[in-house]
This record gives C-alpha cells, structure tokens and sequence, in this order.
DNA sequence: ACGTTACTTAGCGGCTCAGCTAATCTTCAG
DNA sequence: CTGAAGATTAGCTGAGCCGCTAAGTAACGT
C-alpha cells in the first residue's frame, strides 16, 4: 500500500475511535460476543437511534466495523484487525531515539 | 482517577492523533533528538507558521508535547509516556471475548 | 393487504476545526 | 534605543461534526 494511503487510513481510524460514543460501541460490541444488532446497540445509548446509525456508519467507513443483513435487522461485527495500524503507529515511540 | 476524567482524556489524545500533521510533528521531534524548536518543526511543514503553532497548542493541550521557553525560541520535547493511555484501551481488544 | 418493527436517510442548527494573513509580543544584536 | 528574528495571538472564512426530529424504506406477522 501507498504512503499516503496509508496516513489516510489511520487518519479515518484515529478520527473514528477520538468520539467516545463510538469507542464505546466498540467495546460493548466486542463484549458481547463480537456481534450485536443495530436496535441492541441503539438501545444502550442516550442518543438517538438515528445518531447512533450515524457512528455505526463512521465506524463502518474506517472499517473498524462491518455490518450484514438479517432479515429486518442489520448485525454488526467488530473488524479488530483494523487497529493494528493504530499500535503500529504507536510502535514508532518504541524505536529509540538514539 | 474517576472514569469520566480518564474517558475525556483519552479523546483529547485521540483527537490530537487524528490529524496527519500533529502526527508529522510528533515523529519528527522524537527521531530529531527527542526536543526541536517551534521554528525548526515549523520550517518542515507545508502549513504556515501560525496553523503549525496552533497544531503544536493542541499536543500541547493533550500533554503529548511540553514546551519550554529558551531565550526567543520555544523547544518543544514529546512526552511519549502520553501514548500509554492508548495502548491500554487498545489493549481490551486484547482480552478475549470468551 | 395492512400495520408494526427495525433501521436508515434527510435535513436543520449550533459548534468546532483548520487553513490563511495581519498584527502583536519578546528577546537578541549592535 | 532601534531593528530584526522567533514565535504567538487575533480574527476571518469555509468546511465538517454531532445532536436532534421527521420522514422514508424494507421485512415480518397475521
């Protein structure tokens, strides 16, 4: 992969994962066996539903998430590989200096 | 530390990485020595002074750089340890869903 | 077919971000 | 003291984010 696609993409992640709501969605996702629906994840939220569709679609757009179709529900699973740029990145500071 | 605190914290962080060029800046003051002056971080970015003075406020702000007065100039230095919060919350991903 | 459930899309208002130029502040040199 | 160098602050503009409510779409139950 190109450089500054990947600047691109770590930037779609970090910005994803700066909103607290949408680290949260994350971490009940995952604890909850990996996957959850939509309504499921709305419901644990003070926002509204609609704001809640909006940080699934942010998290699905740095694909930190992907969603499928069950009948009228929509599942979605958390991509935990996608943070492996984010520790990558980190690893920099590891490096020393010297 | 109560939760709210930590929580608000690890946005401002996030936030602050979640822009390519405060993440620009920090990899370069760390792999120049650890410590760069405003002008010499300011001369390497395309931004002009005054954005790349504002970019160095908000790591400043999220205490991933410190900043110290010398003279006319002002040495800003990375304070790596900041990352740790991070690392952690990364680190549920860790934990195993079972 | 019809209503209900599950969810998304549309669209608005308020706020913050990120770039710029111009002006200001502070320190050093002579 | 005066001027230049180093850096920040002020203030503007355009763009994007985040909350909401209202409206729309798709699938299921009966």
């Amino acid at each position: 992969m190109d450089a500054a696609r990947k600047i691109e993409e770590l930037t779609t992640v970090l910005t994803a994962l700066s909103h607290p709501a949408r680290r949260q969605i994350l971490l009940t996702i995952w604890f909850r066996g990996g996957e959850m629906a939509s309504g499921d994840i709305a419901a644990r939220f003070q926002h509204s539903w609609p704001t809640t569709t909006r940080h699934l679609r942010v998290l699905e757009e740095a694909e930190l998430v992907v969603q499928e179709k069950q009948g009228r529900t929509r599942v979605y699973r958390v991509n935990a590989k996608k943070l492996e740029a984010v520790k990558q990145w980190l690893a920099w500071f590891d490096k020393k200096t010297e």
